[in-house]
DNA sequence: CTTGCTGCAAAAGGTTTGCACACCG
DNA sequence: CGGTGTGCAAACCTTTTGCAGCAAG
């Protein structure tokens, strides 16, 4: 598998775009701050090494990542659009806690294949599709329990 | 099955709340459009009914809407929050064609199971989730090929 | 030169909020 | 009066765009 930074430097040239340190350094902070970030979350990380770096550019080299095929959008509903690595990563849905916001992939074969067969049922060929599980996890629920049998004292 | 206009005012008087020809009108407006409008949308359609309408009001009537169990927000990823009859309507995801952006309700248990034990593994006790199917539908996939074939006379 | 890139600031688009006034008890 | 509701306009927040200047082929 190609390394992320020739796919990209790839995808630039095939747009006759052309690989600049901006866009190098954000791709970089993209790739070590691996789960869901913002826009704005990646903008601060990128300042840290580059303070002359505007807003403007990390919007606009996200788009360019995702599509290369590096990043992809994912939206937890909460109006803010997170960005999480893709290339290298299989397909997978999220399963969000909605107490700490702890977002984690899963997958299920068998839930993607009748996903297929739902969309045919009702006349649709699929380019994609998004699933989103909102739940509470394991710690949260503990920590609930503790809390309440803390308040019950 | 109590009817949404007594549901509604029962929720509003639960929170202190009061009925008024606002919130009347734009509950009417919103059962009769079924489908998916924005706020904007049926700001637009209730200002036909009374102009003087302001569009604070339908999104603050919205939002209790959904409160009382009427109403839902759906989000299919284009930046929009719309919005759908939920009262009265099982629950269902949505298949949205992304040609003409047509968009359907589809159900399926098998999935809806798979969905609670994938969470489950996971150690999450499910509280929701929300699942769209990206395709192309029957009716443009039609068009597509007949747009093909002229185009290649 | 020509084309693309950047930072900045302004604009855009959807949604929320502050406020003064109106209403109802 | 006390509380809630409304329209309006302003504020907000995230994202996009226009632009002048810069950098590289």
């Amino acid at each position: 598998m190609k390394e992320p930074l020739v796919v990209f430097t790839d995808y630039l040239a095939r747009k006759n775009l052309k690989m600049t340190p901006q866009r190098r350094l954000i791709l970089e902070i993209f790739l070590k701050e691996s789960g869901h970030h913002t826009s704005e979350d990646l903008y601060n990380i990128v300042k840290k090494s580059d303070k002359s770096i505007g807003q403007a550019t990390v919007y606009r080299t996200l788009k360019l990542l995702c599509e290369s095929g590096l990043a992809k959008e994912v939206n937890f509903g909460d109006g803010v659009t997170r960005y999480e690595q893709q290339y290298g990563f299989s397909h997978h849905d999220h399963i969000i806690c909605e107490e700490c916001g702890k977002a984690i992939a899963v997958v299920d074969d068998k839930i993607e294949q009748l996903q297929e067969r739902l969309a045919a049922e009702h006349g649709f060929v699929l380019t994609g599709h998004e699933m989103y599980l909102y739940g509470i996890c394991a710690d949260c629920r503990k920590k609930d329990k503790k809390l309440k049998a803390d308040t019950e004292d």
